[in-house]
DNA sequence: TTTGAATACCTTGCAATACAAGGTACTGAA
DNA sequence: TTCAGTACCTTGTATTGCAAGGTATTCAAA
């Protein structure tokens, strides 16, 4: 086993990566690369064999949306952005998450 | 698919559990049902098929230990109750935990 | 011109988690 | 002695995230 505390926040970063993704694709549009630096850039580290097969579970979903453009310099980047479905879904994420964190709150800190 | 607000929860909840439960445990040890009943409470909905191979999970890993004890009515249960590792274990899950939530709440509402 | 580095896309196989749906066993009362 | 209640546990499955690969485009340097 690696890092011990390496695995814990790992374990618990389960599950939020795709609240994560959404919460970023609501504030403007972005290609993979940009996802992963922002995710990494706030801790919640991640690598492409997760984030692809996500973002194209969400799409199929209906959540997001794509479109292609031309890169600068390299092969073209695919643009997701949010569907209205996907600010729905957004929305219950919003509510599921606050609701979890008070739940943790209670569970821990209960009788103190 | 079911309710999708349920699936959303219970998706997020992922990872989280074995952190709730030491957190119950560090508070005064417990058996099975009674760990059950308090996760439910907490809207952290578990079944019986979940948190017996976590319980033997954590256990193994020397973070529980357990007794048995007669119960007033039916079978023996089993009394968990957290180790010293466990102890520690918790220690880090915390910082985890207040990590993870002042992650979220920067990608969530990043630049508003 | 062709080779390589940088960028960007994607897939496959594995381990771990949580759940659904079962099963076993002890106790006391009908 | 049979049944309801309590308590324990296991097996099989879907899903998630990761490690380790692979393909394809562009541009610059050899």
């Amino acid at each position: 086993m690696e890092n011990s505390s390496d695995n814990i926040r790992s374990q618990m970063r389960k599950g939020l990566l795709e609240y994560c993704i959404l919460s970023i694709l609501a504030r403007k549009e972005a290609y993979s690369s940009a996802i992963l630096d922002e995710l990494k850039a706030a801790n919640m580290l991640v690598v492409e064999g997760t984030l692809y097969p996500l973002l194209i579970r969400e799409k199929n979903q209906g959540l997001l949306s794509y479109r292609w453009e031309e890169s600068p310099q390299g092969p073209p980047r695919k643009y997701y952005c949010l569907t209205e479905k996907g600010r729905a879904q957004l929305g219950e994420m919003d509510a599921a998450w606050k609701e979890i964190v008070e739940s943790l709150d209670n569970i821990r800190n209960k009788g103190i």
